[in-house]
DNA sequence: TGAGGCGATTGAATCGTTTTAAGAACAGGG
DNA sequence: CCCTGTTCTTAAAACGATTCAATCGCCTCA
């Protein structure tokens, strides 16, 4: 069907193996023939059939990356950074979605087992690291992305969401608020709980001020829309004058519900409001949205970064890498 | 690292043929042997080489899918109508996203290439059929998704837009509408232009509809909310009884622009609003939102079931398969 | 002229699986 | 006891790129 090294080595008249030097090893081979061989390599039309390259190689130059949820603008960002890096490293990256299912992320590893992919990056649903931990005895390296590990026994990039919580109340505090509310949830997901954390920390600071929990069974526009009624309900002297989402689908609902004809209640006037994540849909509310961004690339290109080394050399020891998130300043805090 | 077939056969003491047969025709092997070589693949912890497998096989049993934007909740759904598909024929699928730039779409076909698929789908975004062409003369077959092939030298899955823009104008008239607003653009998108003339055929049949086309230049939230602002503006009577937006983002955009406080426009009882695509926010919209479904999952599946027919038989003609789509009513327009 | 050195090129072995023709073991019929 | 099937298993030959020890030229210098 298609031309091999064996047609293309014909055709410019050397051996296989020099074929394989022009592609590899440019530098040990002279410049005559290694144009003779091009030319071949053009008029056949050659690809190099990757199957054998990794067959030979032991492994593939692909790494698997899997993510709890392809429509989040921050996983794909994540990936787009994870995708950058691996290209200058002459790797490729293929995105599995677990869409937060077990039995989809089961399946995935499977598939990066057979394929001997050169490494793994996941964003875990549920708790995997005794099958990890199998995949790298059996020589594929793994990295943990957007979840720093139970136990340590595997090198992590994550963002420190105390901090991000503690970034945004300490924002909210900045602009003369006092009276804040948090609303998110379930309390289960560790980003959220590690939010509300950061918020509290923020708040102890400033005697005067006080933080008020609005809890949340989902992280959605719904129930964020719930608990912004829930506020326009309240008398005004009632209601915070500051509100911090978990993230900003349920900020967004909050928004919608205070904006809405009838409620009339004025963002940032009467209540300011911030949300967590910084998705696109957030710069392009009614009221553009302060929320605070993670470096999302970066988190994608520094997890290859690790995984590429500790392919390279299995006895490094796993690290855990934190970065810190951003505020972003709108429309809906000033 | 780890173990191989022949590791296998030496504990299981049979040879690798049979370890082989096992695997792949389990009828051609006794019982008994059949569970001793069982034993001595869980034992190691064997785990096929894929490379290998591909290298004899001459293609891999992977299935390239390169859509235009992964965040949109419409191609994540035809991803998953074809890996559930590809599935049950014993397939995987990888995802690519090519986010509407050429070097990116080029870049995941090359390596569908090295990587000798099985197939590849795709929603092009560039005329890529010289590239499709080529891949399908060395054996990687193609089929087009969301986009009917200029050619019809590809066989290609996707909606009947002008279908759809008739259907939502035609709900709009007989909800006793009259004045239809367009919003949408560029027209050069050729699924705006198919549902525009949807639109146009459906207000043909009613002497004393008209339809007012609103120009964009992008398929926004924000230019719908300027597009809405412009409405707001006019004078009641000039205003449109309905307006059918190009896709949901816009309808979205007009939404928060006719519901903003001292707008005051009420949708649905002044101004009936409907979308295009039903993604999750229009059902989590202010006024959740009535919208155009398009059979997506389903088109994925269908999509990799031609793909499979042609790589077995590379002989079949191109198909053209074009799916209906279906009104979803929810309260902007009743 | 011949030895030594050096870079460029070759050819065969290798990776792990699948496939296929051939062989072994066994049963039943004559 | 031999012959003919059947059923199950084996051994060896692919698949295509890479690698490395071996070889080939060719030049330099004694």
């Amino acid at each position: 069907m298609s031309a091999s090294v064996k047609d293309v080595a014909a055709l410019a008249g050397v051996s296989v193996g020099t074929v394989s030097n022009v592609m590899n090893r440019p530098e040990k081979v002279s410049t005559a023939v290694s144009e003779r061989v091009q030319a071949a390599i053009d008029e056949l039309g050659f690809v190099r059939n990757d199957a054998a390259r990794q067959l030979r190689a032991g492994h593939s130059s692909t790494i698997g990356l899997v993510v709890l949820d392809v429509r989040n603008p921050f996983f794909t960002d994540v990936a787009r950074g994870a995708e950058d890096r691996a290209a200058e490293g002459g790797f490729s990256v293929i995105l599995g979605n677990s869409d937060e299912k077990a039995d989809r992320e089961a399946t995935y590893l499977d598939l990066f087992e057979v394929q001997r992919m050169h490494g793994v990056l996941i964003s875990p649903f549920g708790d995997i690291t005794g099958r990890l931990r199998q995949l790298r005895d059996r020589g594929i390296p793994a990295v943990l992305v957007d979840r720093t590990s139970a136990d340590t026994s595997f090198s992590s990039v994550s963002v420190d969401d105390i901090a991000g919580g503690a970034l945004a109340v300490g924002h909210l505090l900045a602009q003369g608020r006092r009276r804040i509310g948090f609303i998110g949830g379930p309390m289960q997901i560790q980003q959220v709980a590690d939010r509300l954390e950061g918020a509290r920390a923020a708040v102890v600071g400033h005697a005067d001020a006080t933080l008020e929990v609005i809890p949340l069974d989902a992280l959605s526009v719904i129930a964020g829309r719930a608990a912004g009624a829930e506020l326009v309900a309240r008398s005004t002297k009632d209601r915070p004058d500051a509100v911090f989402a978990a993230n900003d689908l349920v900020a967004m609902g909050v928004l919608q519900a205070l904006m809405m004809q009838g409620a009339g209640v004025r963002v940032p006037e009467q209540i300011a409001l911030i949300g967590y994540d910084d998705i696109d849909f957030a710069r392009a509310a009614v009221v553009p949205l302060t929320s605070i961004r993670q470096p999302s690339a970066l988190i994608g290109r520094t997890a290859v970064e690790i995984l590429l080394e500790e392919a390279a050399d299995p006895t490094l020891p796993p690290r855990q890498v934190v970065f810190q998130p951003e505020l972003v300043v709108r429309e809906s805090t000033v």
